[in-house]
DNA sequence: GCTTTGACGTATG
DNA sequence: TCATACGCCAAAG
């Protein structure tokens, strides 16, 4: 196991259930900044009997990364709707289940 | 070694 | 909102 491996496989077992968050944060909080291809390389690779929450990482832009119709992808949003995520054709609404969008919205005391 | 290939991200029009 | 371009880098061939 590669150092940076265990270090995005904690990045990603950090988030927190009903939260989703992107490549590129899980890479950055893994000290990997700019490289969220490695994350979605790692988790390509990744076998499905680990126990990682793997269905929250999405793309920046909220789109579920794996191709729409797939067994991963619909097990993925089968996954995040059971923590009660929306998910409206393959894309989560980043403004109210980001992680980093709420952790700003709790900074700043704003309304959910 | 060089090229291709990704479960990606940002900038630009 | 959609498309294109470029950056990124470990693996595989």
């Amino acid at each position: 196991m590669q150092e940076n491996h265990a270090r995005v496989y904690a990045a990603i077992a950090a988030i927190p259930r009903g939260r989703v968050a992107s490549y590129g944060a899980i890479a950055a909080r893994a000290g990997l900044p700019g490289r969220a291809r490695l994350v979605g390389k790692l988790l390509g690779q990744t076998p499905e009997g680990m126990a990682l929450p793997w269905h929250r990482v999405l793309r920046a832009s909220g789109q579920v990364a794996l191709p729409p119709g797939s067994r991963g992808f619909r097990e993925q949003c089968r996954r995040l709707r059971a923590e009660g995520i929306e998910v409206r054709n393959g894309r989560v609404p980043l403004s109210r289940f980001g992680l980093d969008a709420n952790l700003d919205r709790a900074l700043w005391g704003l309304p959910g």
